[in-house]
DNA sequence: TTGCTAAGTTAGGAAAGCCTAACTTTCGAA
DNA sequence: TTCGAAAGTTAGGCTTTCCTAACTTAGCAA
């Protein structure tokens, strides 16, 4: 039995990708803003929008976006599945950090098999979640999605558990983990400054004041009121 | 410092891997060579190769064949210690056996960095060799190359240790493991039979007769005479 | 020495992916 | 309601890497 998915290039995996994760599923994805995510040419885009369509692979609106259909976007849960499996996998078994794994993940996820993400899978016990907390499509391409609240948007004196960031630069990264402020890490929240302003949370082992836009990377599930 | 490797695609390193495995720093290696190992129309390697040369990565004769230069042999140097790290680390730690790792790391030499590989050997415990016997270069380009003869090129009465497969085909490879003739093996050559016939060899476990093409792909360093 | 064959090269073309420049559509503000 | 900016598309071009077909060279055999 052959799929589409045997005969895809590097470049078209990545459109899928990309149109997963700025459509996620529901509202479609505009061209300018699969170029500006894959740093292209918004007409580079247009001219491979096309061809995927005619592949069948997405459903394009002239003037108006694209949508993955179902082939597609099993494409692109499988490089998820992919990409997220090779940052656990780093991290775990080559003593990679979670700062530094993005981009060789982002190289390797075109180049595994099948069969070596499923042992990677396998040597890392099928974890649910990537190092940052994403949340690792399974093989058949359901995802395991956990309700979060940005901490941001968390109401002071409540506790929280930090569940994922929200983030891939390098030096965001490895500022969270200076502050401990990793996943499965405890955090309440003390203080919230209107406009944006700064947030006081205290972890088990220290209070921070940090700003805003970090607080809304940290997406927490709520522990209690 | 910029070198040329950090711009070099898939092709050119899997052309200057073939012509460094074809002409082994000795002989030059003819177009219809390079064509045959790759699987490509002889034209389409004058072309390569004619790019390659201006870029100074090859030495080339009209109608008479190409060499590395320096660079380049130290572009397929690295291809070469990638791919046997990848495969020794495929074997080692992902359950790999040794007919299958090939294609994978095929394509992952291509895809990984150097920081990677380096911690892929660091894994490893720096392996001098991979699973099949073959030298893994030094980072620096250096191999260790190891006085070999093939099985077949023996005496009877020798004994000898197989330190060496020259095939990649796995039913081949699988052959060989069932038979217990891998690196490391203990064997004594009881009888050859003229105009490559079929040749007697014992293991520590049994004896076997086995075709001249079989004995011919097992280099051995012997042990006494 | 000639002349044939095998090997190598050149010419011309296709597909994938990217680009810039020019044109078209959409949509909100006046 | 119109009209202009922003977004999207088309046209045309470039590079890489492959192909086939046609031509050239090398080298051996008669």
């Amino acid at each position: 039995m052959t799929t589409v998915s045997d005969t895809l290039t590097r470049s078209v995996e990545d459109y899928l990708k990309a149109i997963y994760r700025l459509s996620g599923d529901i509202r479609p994805a505009s061209t300018s803003e699969i170029a500006q995510h894959l740093a292209l040419a918004p007409a580079s885009v247009s001219g491979m929008v096309k061809r995927l369509s005619e592949q069948g692979l997405l459903e394009h609106e002239r003037y108006r976006g694209v949508q993955l259909t179902p082939e597609g976007r099993r494409v692109a849960l499988r490089m998820l599945r992919r990409h997220r499996l090779i940052e656990s996998y780093l991290v775990a078994h080559l003593g990679y950090s979670w700062d530094t794994v993005h981009d060789e993940a982002e190289r390797l996820e075109h180049a595994v098999s099948d069969d070596l993400v499923e042992r990677m899978a396998d040597a890392l016990g099928h974890p649910l979640e990537d190092p940052h907390g994403d949340p690792i499509p399974s093989p058949d391409g359901s995802m395991p999605e956990t309700a979060v609240v940005a901490l941001a948007d968390m109401e002071p004196g409540h506790s929280a558990r930090i569940h994922r960031v929200r983030t891939r630069e390098p030096e965001f990264l490895r500022h969270l983990a200076d502050l401990g402020l990793v996943p499965g890490a405890h955090v309440t929240l003390r203080d919230r400054r209107p406009f944006l302003g700064p947030i006081t949370l205290e972890t088990d082992q220290a209070t921070h004041v940090v700003g805003h836009e970090l607080a809304a990377a940290l997406l927490c599930t709520v522990e209690d009121a």
